[in-house]
DNA sequence: ACGCTGCATTGACATATGTCAGGTCAACGT
DNA sequence: ACGTTGACCTGACATATGTCAATGCAGCGT
């Protein structure tokens, strides 16, 4: 869609919608909008996918082109560092926005590859900024979800200890990816191990065995990629640093 | 200045300056202004300060009412977690700019407070979104300095091991502290082992040893907070998890 | 000069996490 | 049914870091 060649990219499902008939409207863009902005975001959105997993929407050095609202699937960023290793900068789920990594020095500062079958939506950037002039509450938009990736990024930076990183992730991706209204507790995740233990600063082995010992003490049930939040609440206890027992094993 | 009751806060030099004049103009406002810009952001700006040390710029739940830029000194912006413990987010600097951790909830979400007399400028949200409105140039300016802060958190957070994150932190602060085109090396720094310790998600026992390693392998010279980078270098790989030389004893 | 006070350092030890190696299990094609 | 493959789990051990307690040391007021 750029121009950037990605054969691994399955461009089938290209067309023009309607954002008023989104159901993620409300999420891209939670501000109340007259008819006549809907009919503005019309001209401006395309829809793109599904893509295949391992495609790529956008590498480093790539220039910035667009924001991208995910509609289904997963979305990972990550960079490589000096060493060689990969470094995952965090999870795009369904309903959710990516490409704010790029504001500042006009080029991606990282890549994002697509996990689950995914289909987006591309906002072109240079439609944002002039919707921007014209509508102050646009800008304000843009601020906040910037700032909300921001302060995601921080909680799961300061759990001092690997297990209050975990459950603290366990608890995010469980309220980004259940559905509003609904009161379930297991859900699939959409990533392996390797990357969530990548994403976390841990091993794949220490997330192994403490997903383990989580399940032992009856917190959560573990099946794969199946997890069930069998006690969310001393799972949020223990996200924030408070053993949930005097004598419970955890710090 | 906002109204908020701090009696610990010196309001001294309150005056109104012209930035134009400004030794930090470039810093604060890097891009190109005509002189009507500079007129009008005279009539924005305030002067405050020198502020005692440990008095408040902002707290958690204060109104956001504007952005600060420090002019001369150190803020540190940190949060007390639920188990009563501080969480310090980050250090501002000499020509840097904080505030806009409230830019979402309209609240701000740490408390800021002053670790050396500090003088900074006041710059009233509302006028930045007035004038973001009419300079498209303003608001991308926003947007790149969020993205500054942004990538500066990342950098701290993704070393592995404590003494990536030291030797990274060590020239982070070289970096800022440093006048441009100097090429001196040694620096004091405004902040506690304490608060440095806990800005990098360690303990000050290990931060201390680590600093005489640092030291005894000749990279660095410490005296309480004077700081004198040896080997830069060396230091620099350090911080990107690349070990100087074979048997080194850094991983 | 003196002792006080707060911060920084150091040592001994406990614990958490990483490393390396191997083993288990489900999904898949033949 | 069989073996292959890749992801995941587990055990033994090394290392890094946290914890607790004691010491050093500069700044400061008396």
């Amino acid at each position: 869609m750029t121009g950037r060649p990605d054969t691994s990219t399955l461009e089938l499902g290209e067309f023009r919608h309607i954002c008023g008939f989104c159901s993620l409207r409300k999420v891209c863009w939670p501000v109340d909008r007259t008819p006549s902005d809907l009919t503005r975001l019309h001209t401006m959105i395309r829809h793109w996918g599904p893509l295949r997993v391992g495609s790529h929407l956008f590498g480093v050095g790539d220039r910035f082109t667009a924001i991208y609202a995910v509609r289904s699937g997963c979305i990972k960023s990550y960079s490589i560092d000096v060493g060689g290793h990969e470094l995952v900068h965090g999870f795009h789920l369904c309903g959710e926005l990516l490409g704010f990594d790029a504001v500042h020095p006009d080029r991606h500062r990282c890549n994002a590859v697509v996990l689950d079958i995914t289909s987006v939506c591309v906002i072109p950037y240079r439609d944002i900024a002039r919707l921007s002039v014209e509508f102050p509450s646009v800008h304000n938009e843009v601020l906040r979800l910037m700032s909300r990736e921001f302060s995601r990024q921080l909680l799961i930076a300061e759990g001092s200890g690997a297990i209050q990183r975990i459950a603290a992730f366990l608890m995010d991706i469980h309220s980004r990816l259940r559905r509003p209204g609904s009161a379930e507790y297991d859900f699939r995740l959409p990533m392996s191990r390797e990357d969530i233990s990548n994403y976390l600063g841990i091993t794949p082995e220490t997330l192994s065995r403490l997903l383990a010992k989580l399940c032992k003490k009856g917190l959560i049930d573990v099946d794969r990629r199946h997890i069930q939040l069998a006690d969310p609440v001393r799972l949020d206890l223990i996200s924030q640093g408070i053993p949930y027992e005097q004598k419970s094993g955890f710090t």
